[in-house]
DNA sequence: CTGAAAGCGCTTACAG
DNA sequence: CTGAAAGCGCTTACAG
C-alpha cells in the first residue's frame, strides 16, 4: 500500500510509469544487479545478458538518470554560459562545443548571462542547485578578481581571456599579440589614422587586451595615438558597430582605417560606412576579430583575426574534463593559436 | 562503518563532500522535512525559518538537484533539438527559448541532430535515458510519418514544419501562404523568371511547403513554371546559396529573381551574384525567409519573410508545459504570423 | 506547524 | 559470475 501510493505520487504526470530496472530484473528472471552490469557493459554470462537485453525490450526499459546522477554524485551535464547564443562567434563556438561534449559523454546545456553582473556572480557560483558538472563560462563583467572570490567548488573554465595566474583554468588566444598583429597590417597598408571600434573599461577583459595591442601596434609603427579614434561600444553587436562607424565618419578627420574588436561591430560599422559613400577598402579599410562566417561572405568579405575554434572549444573540455577528475591541480592556462585572414576589407593597398 | 564507505563512495571526485539537507537540519536541531519547507517555500514559523536559514549559510548548502529529481520524477530540462545551433535563425531561435524557459523555471538542453536521421530517431525515441521532461524539436529527415511511429511518451513539440493531424504538437508559420507572399513580391516587381533555391526531396519538409508556395505564387502571376529554375539545396548555409546563385548564372537565360528558402542562403547567392556582376536588385532582385540580424546590415540589406521568431519561442513552450502536464490532450497545432519586409534587394522595381 | 520514516531508481561493497 | 542489501539526498503521506 506503502509501495503503492508513494509510487503513483512520483510517476510521472499523467499517469505514466516506466519500468524500472527492479521490473526488468523480475522480467529476465535475475536480480537487479545483473541488470546494472548488463546496462554498463560489465561482464555477464552471454545467456544471462540475452535474457535481459530482451526484458529491456519488451518493458521498452530506460535508465533513469536522475537515480543513476544521485548515486553516482554527478550528472553528466556541463554549462556553457555565454552572454547571448545567438552571438555568431557563441554560436559558432557553442556548437563544436555541444558536438565535442557529445563524444565524451556530456551534454551542453545553455545559460544566457545577458553579461549581466549578478546573472554571472550565479554562473561562478555554481548555478544554484548541484545540475552541472562543470562550467564554461565567458565573462563580461566580472573581472578576475570577483572570479578568485567565488567560494563555490564547481569545476570552472573561463574562455576569453588572458590573465596570467588567473583564479580558475582558463583558456584564450593571445589577445594583445593578435590585435596587435591586425593593426600592424593595416599600418603596413599605408594608413595613418587607424580607429579602434570596441573599447570597454572592464579590467582584465579581452576588450582591454585588443585595446593594448592596438596601442602597442601604432607605436611600434610610429603613428601617434589619436583618442578621439578610439571609440567604445557597450555591446559588440552589429548595432553598436553602426553606431560608431557613425561617430568616426562626422570626425572633422575621420580616420582611413578602423580594427574592430569583433566581426560583428566591424560589419555593423561598414554597413554604416556604406551608406555614407565610402568605399572600403580604398577610403577606409577595415579588420575584424572572430572569423565568423558571415564575414567571409559579405561584400567586401572582411579581413579577421581567425582564432582556432575547435581548439579552444576542446581545450575548453579536456581542462573542465581534467578537473572534474582532479580537483586539486594549480589553475592551468591553455593558449591558442590564431592567424591574421586578410580579404577585400583591407585587400587593396592604397598610397603605399 | 557501512555510512562511511558508502558515502566516500558517492562523494563527489576529489574529496569535496558538500552538505546535506540531513546536516541542515542537524545545526538548525530541527527535521530534514523542515529544511524541505524552507528550501521549498512552504510554510514555517519564523524564528524556525530563521535558524535554517542560518543553517544553510553557515554549511554553504545547496540542494542537490539529482535526489530531488528522482523524488519529484522530472528534472526541470528541457532538450531544443536542432540541427546544428549556429545556423543564424536556430541561434536566435535558441536565444529566445532559453531566456523565455528560464522564466519558467527551466534550463535548456542543446542537441544538435546534423540532420542526421539515426539522431533524429534518437530525439524523437526520448533521448535514451530519462534526461530531459520535454523535448523542442526541428526535424529535418524525418517526416510526418516516422514521428507518428515513435513509441516514446517524452512529451515534443514540433518546429518549422506545418502538418495537419500532426503526430505530435507542433508550432509553425504557415510556410506555403509565406512563400507565396515573397515570390508574388517578385512578381509584382514586373521579374518574370523568378528561381528558387533551397529545395528538397523530403515530405512534409518546410523546403516542400515554400516550394508549394512558390509555385502557387507563380502560376497566380501568370508566370510559366521553368524547372531549370528550381534549384536544390542540400543544406541551407552561405556555401550552399553561393554554388546554387552559381548554377543559376550559367544558365542560357538567367533569372531576373530569385526566392531563397532562407536568409543564409540568399546571403551566399547575393555573393556570388555580385562576384559575376550583378547589379542587385536591378539585375536581379533577391528575397529570403527569417529575416536573421545579418540580413538587416547586409549591402543590400536583404528583403525577407520575418517570423514571429518571440512568438515561435513562446509558443513551443506553452504546448511543451502543458504537455508536460497533461499528457492526454489530442495534438494541438500553433500557427504563428509572418510579415513580408521589403528592404534594398527587392526595393528598387526595374521595368515596372 | 513539525517529526519520523518510507521510498524514488539506481550503483556497489560485500558475500557467496 | 551473481545476489541481497545499503545508501545516495531528496519529498511527502501520515501522525502528532
Amino acid at each position: 500500500m506503502a509501495r503503492t501510493s508513494a509510487s503513483s505520487a512520483s510517476a510521472p504526470p499523467g499517469g505514466r510509469r516506466s519500468a524500472s530496472m527492479k521490473d526488468v530484473a523480475a522480467r529476465a528472471g535475475v536480480s537487479v544487479k545483473t541488470v546494472s552490469n548488463v546496462i554498463n557493459g560489465a561482464s555477464v554470462g552471454a545467456a544471462t545478458r540475452e535474457r535481459v537485453q530482451h526484458a529491456i525490450a519488451e518493458l521498452g526499459y530506460r535508465p533513469n538518470i536522475s537515480a543513476r546522477n544521485l548515486r553516482r554524485g554527478r550528472t553528466g551535464i556541463l554549462a556553457l554560459a555565454v552572454s547571448e547564443v545567438d552571438v555568431p562567434y557563441f554560436a559558432e563556438l557553442a556548437r563544436l562545443i555541444v558536438d565535442m561534449a557529445e563524444e565524451h559523454g556530456y551534454t551542453i546545456l545553455i545559460d544566457q548571462t545577458g553579461g549581466d553582473p549578478k546573472r554571472e556572480q550565479y554562473v561562478v557560483n555554481g548555478m544554484g542547485t548541484r545540475l552541472v558538472d562543470g562550467v564554461i563560462f565567458s565573462p563580461v563583467a566580472m573581472d578576475r578578481l570577483d572570479i578568485a572570490r567565488r567560494r563555490d567548488t564547481t569545476p570552472l573554465v573561463l574562455l576569453g581571456e588572458r590573465v596570467s595566474a588567473g583564479p580558475a583554468d582558463h583558456v584564450a588566444i593571445d589577445n594583445v599579440a593578435a590585435a596587435r598583429a591586425a593593426t600592424a597590417h593595416l599600418a603596413s597598408l599605408g594608413r595613418r589614422r587607424i580607429a579602434a571600434i570596441g573599447v570597454q573599461d572592464h579590467d582584465q577583459s579581452t576588450a582591454r587586451m585588443r585595446e593594448t595591442g592596438y596601442r602597442a601596434a601604432l607605436e611600434e609603427a610610429g603613428l601617434p595615438v589619436d583618442e578621439s579614434l578610439i571609440v567604445p561600444a557597450r555591446q559588440y553587436h552589429r548595432r553598436d558597430g553602426a553606431e560608431a562607424a557613425a561617430y568616426l565618419t562626422e570626425l572633422e578627420e575621420p580616420p582611413d582605417a578602423v580594427f574592430c574588436f569583433n566581426d560583428t561591430l566591424a560589419l555593423g560599422a561598414m554597413r554604416t560606412l556604406y551608406d555614407r559613400g565610402y568605399r572600403i577598402p580604398d577610403d577606409l579599410a577595415v579588420v575584424g576579430f572572430d572569423d565568423i562566417d558571415d564575414g567571409r561572405y559579405n561584400v567586401p568579405s572582411l579581413t579577421t583575426i581567425s582564432p582556432d575554434k575547435a581548439g579552444i572549444a576542446r581545450s575548453a573540455l579536456r581542462l573542465l574534463l581534467d578537473r572534474i577528475e582532479a580537483v586539486d591541480s594549480a589553475p592551468r592556462e591553455v593558449t591558442v593559436s590564431y592567424e591574421l585572414r586578410v580579404r577585400e576589407s583591407s585587400g587593396s593597398p592604397r598610397r603605399v
